[in-house]
DNA sequence: TGATAAAATGGGAACGTTCCCGAAATTTGG
DNA sequence: CCAAATTTCGGGAACGTTCCCATTTTATCA
């Protein structure tokens, strides 16, 4: 191992506990002072990490677990959660969900095993029934991020998907558009699910049949936005394509413009999510845009809240929805009056 | 705290010795096996990793440290760095860089204070030579990933990025180009340095003139490859145009089909990374792949040799270079002839 | 200057685990 | 069935730190 506490003493002729006192902001005489920078810098010495959480039963850390931790819109949310344990003095360290892990719910021994002080976890993936009650039984700070399952009593932040989709569909019927086609995404995840909704739903309050031969299935890959588009372009009539995402609506794009279509003058098109790319594929996209950021500052903030001991009553056990905001840009026009 | 051991160890009618024993995979009597089980379920007892820690001096756990966790191309290096360790028994995590800290350095204390026991630094920002020594002088296992500053006795893994502009101009070349454009990429950057080199150097080996006018600065992100490919397009002259990244080439493909200009019928265009929205793009752009899996693979083994001290040899020390490899798709062809 | 208050210091227990070593229990072999 | 060999077990030290408490040193004020 390196230097301990007590090589540092030895060095500067004072007791551990003086060493101690002194690393941990209180003050000694200013000879011991001088003599302690001087060992400490001359040992090299950094204090063992896991002796001090032993004894603190503390880590000063929160776990981040996060499905493909490379997936570009979870940035904003890391961000968020970031800002907010900074302010309190925590670290951030980051699981990635991958294969190697059963569920989610594995990581909660993080928390057990003393490596953390709290969890979040970030999936929009489906949760199952068995991980949202352990999440929701347990003792310990945890805060989730996505899909809750419509379970009480779990502290959990989330976008209003169905909101979301219904402004899109208000701005198409607003440019004029009748004849609206929907890409739909994988039929478990939540967030697919209240964005078919809220897509079917705004469609019925407008009087406007939704008609299933245009609505199709797809995975929220761009693979799968490419072939459900080209699937869709077998049929005629409609005037806009609602992708629910934006990875979807760019492989759409590119299906609708292999056939030597254009959009917006042809076919308008919408996605979700705002990821970076968005902006910048031709036509740019018009989406929704998620708000990323506050996402992960609710998470973090309902977390602290819980750890710090705050509050024990509800509200750091409640469920948030963020409503997500209508981006305009180029990839909608009035329909073409044919 | 949680139940200790020694909760276990009475619950179950023996000792802290046998409990940890057991927990270690240990062969106890038939008898205690069942009681113990009994016991851990009942307690919902958890080994503390903390006291674990100290007293083995190994966290069975390496930090991956990124500077900017979601960048879509650090997927597939973080997928190679998992699979190396899981292979090994060992858990990731990850550390985002921000500008919470000052500098990479500053995550050695990782290291010292016995919270990890090896670390991979993945950065292609450009790194201080201060920073490069430090990393060479600990005797800690530190792993590489990106800029090493060419520095000599430092365990670093990066992609032949000179070689693959190279490729990239040749191919060019043999569809008939012969007044190329270059938007390079941060001047400080390592591997926009070597990318540019390699475009110089190439362009001179087939007796093409790199002309000044045709060679624009940008940041690497979309929105400087527009501004880069705006500038371009006011001079004359040139039928292809080298982006020195993926994100640059998708901004200026925007600028170039803003203006109403068609690639590749009109303007051949090239990237370089092979991101995942690359393959989206209309028309999809040719670029070249980093072999990023393979990348993290290379570093983890590297790492993994130093942290089992395998060999106190050069070998572990030793520079990487991979050879990227040229995808070709739909954004590049003859140049027409006027 | 001397009594008293305040500040600085050192010793030792505690945190929960692993691991060594000697003791106890069990198995083996004649 | 008994001694020897083997397996299982329990006690205690150690890991490096924090924190409490008693002690020593320094500062304060009449």
């Amino acid at each position: 191992m390196g230097p301990t506490i007590h090589d540092v003493a030895r060095l500067a002729n004072t007791s551990k506990s003086t060493v101690s006192r002194y690393l941990n902001g209180q003050k000694v005489k200013r000879a011991t002072q001088e003599a302690l920078d001087r060992a400490i810098e001359e040992l090299n010495f950094h204090r063992n990490a896991n002796a001090r959480r032993l004894v603190m039963d503390k880590t000063n850390t929160i776990g981040v677990v996060v499905d493909n931790i490379s997936n570009v819109f979870y940035s904003g949310i890391i961000r968020g959660i970031e800002i907010v344990a900074g302010r309190r003095g925590f670290n951030c360290i980051f699981y990635s969900w991958t294969s190697n892990y059963g569920s989610e719910r594995e990581f909660l021994s993080l928390l057990y095993e003393g490596q953390v002080d709290g969890l979040i976890l970030v999936s929009f993936q489906k949760r199952t029934p068995e991980d949202l009650t352990v999440f929701r039984e347990t003792e310990y700070p945890v805060a989730l991020v996505g899909d809750h399952g419509e379970m009480e009593g779990l502290m959990s932040v989330d976008v209003d998907n169905a909101a979301g989709v219904e402004e899109i569909v208000q701005y198409l019927h607003g440019l004029g558009h009748r004849e609206i086609a929907y890409i739909a995404g994988p039929p478990h995840a939540g967030a697919s699910k209240y964005r078919q909704k809220g897509f079917l739903q705004t469609m019925e309050v407008l009087g406007l049949s939704a008609r299933p031969e245009w609505i199709v299935e797809s995975d929220w890959s761009n693979q799968g936005g490419y072939e459900a588009m080209r699937r869709l372009l077998k049929t005629k009539g409609f005037t806009a394509v609602v992708a629910s995402n934006d990875e979807t609506a760019i492989g759409a794009l590119r299906a609708i413009q292999e056939q030597g279509l254009s959009v917006p003058s042809r076919l308008s098109l919408v996605g979700f999510d705002d990821i970076s790319i968005s902006e910048w594929v031709f036509p740019s996209l018009t989406t929704v845009r998620q708000p990323f950021q506050e996402i992960g500052i609710r998470a973090a903030e309902g977390l602290f809240r819980r750890i710090e001991g705050e509050d024990e009553g509800i509200e750091s056990r409640s469920y948030h929805l963020l409503k997500p905001k209508l981006v305009i840009r180029d990839s909608c026009d009035r329909p073409t009056s044919t």
